[in-house]
DNA sequence: AATGAATGAGGTTTCATTCAT
DNA sequence: TATGAATGAAACCTCATTCAT
């Protein structure tokens, strides 16, 4: 999300900013839609340079290499999905609604940002060093935001306590992050990604459920 | 370490053949286990070749290019899951029994060849020309084989139909696919691969079950 | 950190002119320090650019190339050298005596400006084109100023003659060279400049001087 | 020196081998060649592929980097100055005589190997990691091989103590090292190695003997 | 004077693949 | 079958230099 930088009166240093900031986030968009395609490994340095209009060696200018601009996308689609969880956690709802809200709201980030959890979820492996501590942690809270509301609801009797709570986790850890498949296919008709998320929070919904 | 290869009193052409075989399916079993964890493009030959114990050039004897040995692991994966497919339909059982079933037995093949399904569900996108082609044919009949098991417990009213059976099928597709990451995690305590299926075919048939 | 450019009550011109100055030897000597430690070849602008606190576009205003960089640098080198050589050759003292007073003079410059004579001795090589014939003869107007007081003071019988004077004169050549590799080393106790100069004086005189 | 490797009977073995010595032994010539007159840091693995005559990748088949290509060239030539060292001290002569006969042999071996002797005395900073620690290592040595003697000949007073034998030291290793330079200029006359070497033995000395 | 984005050339290295032995 | 040297293309990255602001 760009801040936004109304400017009155100083029009030549806003439209600067306002490009560098295009520029930025230029390269970020090119490397998502190419490196979402290929995956990181196959994508070039020049692919995303020629999308983005610049040389190669220019981009430099924006990353320190090529591992950090992977580093960026993930950790801005990890910073995104945090924000979903504390928006979620504020409304302070019951442990079952909470997590449907979650689900819900999740799903639709990614069907709207299919490219991104598509390079979130596969190409995470390629970090190295810190930057692999560093995700390695984000991993395990996502897992934590889900688990901690499996186990509230558990305890009051609204999900169903025969399956351990690890397991059912998972399960909807799963759920959620195979939605970003749902709409592709060449289907002859696309369903909308309203009716995509209701029919995932109703059959997660169902089959976690207390009985 | 090359082994041995004085054969004494044993036919020639038998030991041979064996020997080859063999030798084959190591270079398939190193490839697969060098792939699922860095990935296609990231693997190179030469680790491959490491692996097996021989000399990079030498693997050019067993495939004629990196793509093919890929091309051979898919292959592999998909005809055990067409043989799972052909086994289960073959019980003539009604379609959600059949679709259960199904689900179970796909479930332990995963979780019994994580290796392999890694593969089959992340590196199918190198894959090109003639053998891409062959490929995508792979998803759609996958597909294909719940959605008409879907499609007929509704018609049988054992399968809720206030949900499309696309949506239906592409859930229960993701639910199946993502139970290879189930047991990862370094988990205090790890679950055996029965309480795994046993909590996923629960909670698919909860989902999808004709209230 | 550029330094604040608000000058009051001071002639600005002046001022200006100074600061000029500063920052022109600023450049010099940080290109100095970087270059003596790594190398001409592996020093990059950009480092020296950091080591002033300018960017590295910046440097362009002092001088037009890496290459002049480095020859402003050999050329200062060279201008304080032949200033020592001035001011010996003006006491008109006998050959050796002349001799001995050089080396003197020039091994205390030397260990006072190690970084400059490393550069001095090793990264000639990379000067191209005029500069590079301008410096040529610079090492050649060294040589001769040693020359010429060997063969005067074998003249004189001061100094040995069973030894060819070019023989000599590069020995002599060399052993103040290499005064400046003298105090490294991180010995327990650090030599002062003077008694190594008095060492070294001591052993070219004893190894030169007619028997 | 390469091992003599004379077949009889194998012939087409032997070729192969004598072959695959060559090639190896010319890649570190060419690396000498290029290296000592341009710098390591200068010097591309472009030009030394071009003076052996295969393609740069090909390179890559004798060394895994280009430090490493510089480290085994110093390593070379530490191995063949510790071998000058070991034969002098073998015949066991009072410290004064060792001194100058080592000083007479690894001054015969540099001016018989001026490229590499430039190489060791000017690019060691180029390495990194281990391969510094383990450079790092050998200039000590040397420098300790020396000094060993000046000891032993201020104890039995064959080499003046008036000086401390540390800067003796450096000042009989400062001959040596730049005996390398002496023949270079392009003097009308060139002097003969046997000269050269005559008269630094004579000149270290006359400076460092008692008086 | 200073900036900093952009260039374009070049550098090191990797790698799938071929082929003579 | 196996080798391993060689290829050639392409990858990532660095850097001196320019230029509009």
């Amino acid at each position: 999300m760009p801040t936004a930088k109304t400017t009155q009166g100083v029009p030549v240093k806003a439209a600067k900013t306002r490009e560098r900031f295009n520029r930025d986030d230029n390269v970020i968009a090119a490397a998502i839609s190419v490196m979402s395609d290929k995956g990181y490994a196959s994508t070039s340095i020049q692919e995303v340079a020629e999308r983005v209009g610049v040389l190669k060696g220019s981009l430099y200018h924006y990353f320190s290499s090529k591992e950090e601009l992977l580093y960026r996308i993930l950790e801005e689609s990890h910073e995104q999905s945090r924000e979903i969880h504390r928006e979620v956690i504020e409304l302070d709802l019951p442990p079952l609604e909470t997590l449907l809200l979650y689900v819900r709201r999740l799903s639709v980030w990614y069907l709207a940002n299919v490219e991104r959890a598509n390079i979130f979820f596969t190409e995470m492996k390629h970090l190295t060093g810190d930057r692999q501590v560093a995700a390695a942690g984000w991993g395990r809270a996502f897992e934590r935001d889900i688990s901690d509301q499996v186990v509230a609801g558990q305890a009051d009797r609204s999900i169903r306590d025969d399956i351990d709570q690890r397991l059912l986790t998972r399960f909807i850890l799963g759920a959620v992050n195979n939605v970003r498949f749902w709409p592709s296919r060449r289907s002859s008709r696309q369903f909308d990604h309203d009716a995509i998320v209701d029919a995932l929070v109703a059959l997660v919904g169902d089959s976690i459920r207390a009985s």
